[in-house]
DNA sequence: TAGCATACATACAGAATGTATGTAAAGAGG
DNA sequence: CCTCTTTACATACATTCTGTATGTATGCTA
């Protein structure tokens, strides 16, 4: 049973990051052991460590490729919103659902900026997730003064869905949440209020 | 020289919390050794484990005393604010000052979600910080739809702050995180705007 | 002042990380 | 098709860390 060599690599790139995310989400990255990551994984040490720099390029890898399913699951959505303020709101509900899935909370809110660092953490959501969100508070603010503080706006909005996601897994009140994120969205709506 | 014991216990404890404070803030919670921390404070080993159950809990008390001046910081500004959007403002703008002093992000910020949970780092500002932002926040809501959603909006309002302390310290301008900030706080205040 | 509890220091066991080295299979070149 | 090189690992090793167990001196209490 012989493979080709770039196929290899990616089986067994795929089967480490699966058998990490799962250990990471279970005890979480300091309380994961790489023996116990490559034994899950079917493999040994020796290929982790072909693979990947050290234990944080593992957990580095894992992260993006949850950063970017999150990304695919909130562009699943069909996003058909009339108006720039249903498209945040539609966007924030996508986002809090993507965010329900098992594990993502705590691989990208609590670890991620732990091990990776605030600025590579941030750099996840940036390249996709967080440049729709501020596509679409550009367009909501459209005209207004607020316009030209776009893009802080943009990360205090964006951090307030990483608590209401982390409030969501908590127990707390999805309905709440959103009704909360709908109101400081209304605010900063200015002429569009109802 | 012969000191009482519970002074003893005292300096012990206080010389290991400020020795520990000191690397995690300069390389992190999981790259600080205990050697080290011991080294740096004069003791030995033995005398942690004889304080504190584990490399944790040294954390715990790191962060809690840390928690505690930021807290004791705020607190420290007179408050002297005449309206309750004011009050606001200026408890954001206190907040901020508390968290630039060296090493408050990462120690409350990044490190200690990740070290002991979402719920015990939320539970770190809930005493003192997160209340007084709640009963700003009921203060300046009071009468308008919004003030049913005064739990949710706090948490979100208390990311929103977190978030612009992070961007501060990574070298954004500060005027405009404060603009923002203000423009969420005038967008919920409802019929108190300008 | 005799016994006990406290506050450590030292020694040890287990385990984890990253590296160095060895090997078999895949791929490239003539 | 055969040789050489590179890739993809497996194994063994060195270092270091955490938490615990044990020993000891000093403060404290009856």
């Amino acid at each position: 049973m012989s493979r080709s060599n770039s196929e290899r690599t990616r089986m067994t790139r795929q089967a480490l990051i699966e058998a990490a995310r799962r250990l990471f989400v279970e005890k979480g990255y300091a309380e994961t052991a790489t023996p116990d990551i490559v034994a899950a994984a079917g493999v040994t040490r020796g290929a982790l460590y072909h693979h990947f720099e050290d234990k944080r390029a593992l957990f580095r890898a894992v992260a993006e490729q949850e950063a970017a399913a999150v990304s695919a699951d909130i562009e699943r959505q069909a996003m058909t919103a009339r108006t720039a303020r249903d498209a945040l709101l539609f966007g924030a509900r996508a986002y809090f659902d993507a965010m329900q899935v098992e594990g993502r909370t705590r691989l990208l809110l609590l670890d991620a900026p732990a091990v990776l660092g605030a600025a590579e953490a941030a750099g996840l959501d940036a390249r996709e997730a967080e440049s729709a969100l501020r596509a679409g508070l550009g367009d909501y603010l459209r005209g207004t003064e607020a316009e030209a503080l776009l893009t802080p706006l943009t990360g205090l909005l964006s951090a307030a869905f990483d608590r209401a996601a982390l409030a969501i897994e908590a127990g707390e009140d999805r309905a709440a949440q959103e009704a909360a994120i709908a109101l400081v969205i209304d605010g900063l709506g200015g002429e569009f209020r109802r």
